[in-house]
DNA sequence: TTGATTGTTCGATAATCATAGAACAACCAA
DNA sequence: TTGGTTGTTCTATGATTATCGAACAATCAA
């Protein structure tokens, strides 16, 4: 399918992260991927064309937040959970509990 | 000067509070309010036109990161330490701690 | 009252962002 | 090989955002 880039997590300003967090569909995104682990694409709970989704992956995955890998045809994605709260810690937690 | 408006903590959401700590500009600001308490605007440590600042300290306001009083020619701005954590537990830590 | 200081508001502009349709590429199953 | 599924990329569009100059309002000091 395609090589998905992952950013190092310290190369990531904190504005970036949180500007990650700024929409509620990426938001949707994060809560789903803690609730469930793994999640591929078109089961992410959104409700916004295939090309949109496209975009706010790749956003979340340039703010450190997701990593994704292939198979088959399929893309999964779950949480860089250890990586992100290492660098950003409690902002997760805060996305999680915080309605 | 003007009447301040402040929202209820409650009634912000969390997507509004990462909007408003995802621009550079306003990290500083929240930044040095937490080393100084309290500062008028020009006192803040920012580089741009006072139109701009103006702008930038609604945000904040909106989000529920600063509260306004005047007093005299100057507006007095500070952190709502307490009530911000209260309902964003560790964000401004995040602010204060994350490089 | 005059002038200086402080910050807001208005209007304009450039940049960024969210959205989606369409075309495409990779893969799998029949 | 053919068709269906999955997700990306391109292009376009409308919305939001950051920026600033200029005009304004409020206050204070001389």
């Amino acid at each position: 399918m395609k090589a998905y880039e992952h950013p190092e997590i310290e190369s990531i300003p904190l504005e970036k992260a949180m500007q990650a967090l700024s929409d509620p569909c990426r938001v949707s995104i994060v809560r789903a991927l803690l609730a469930s682990k793994e999640l591929a694409c078109n089961e992410l709970p959104v409700g916004v064309a295939k090309a949109t989704l496209s975009h706010h992956m790749g956003v979340l995955r340039e703010a450190g937040l997701i990593e994704t890998r292939v198979e088959g045809t399929k893309c999964l994605n779950c949480l860089r959970l250890e990586t992100f709260r290492e660098r950003f810690p409690g902002l997760i937690e805060l996305v999680s509990e915080c309605t």
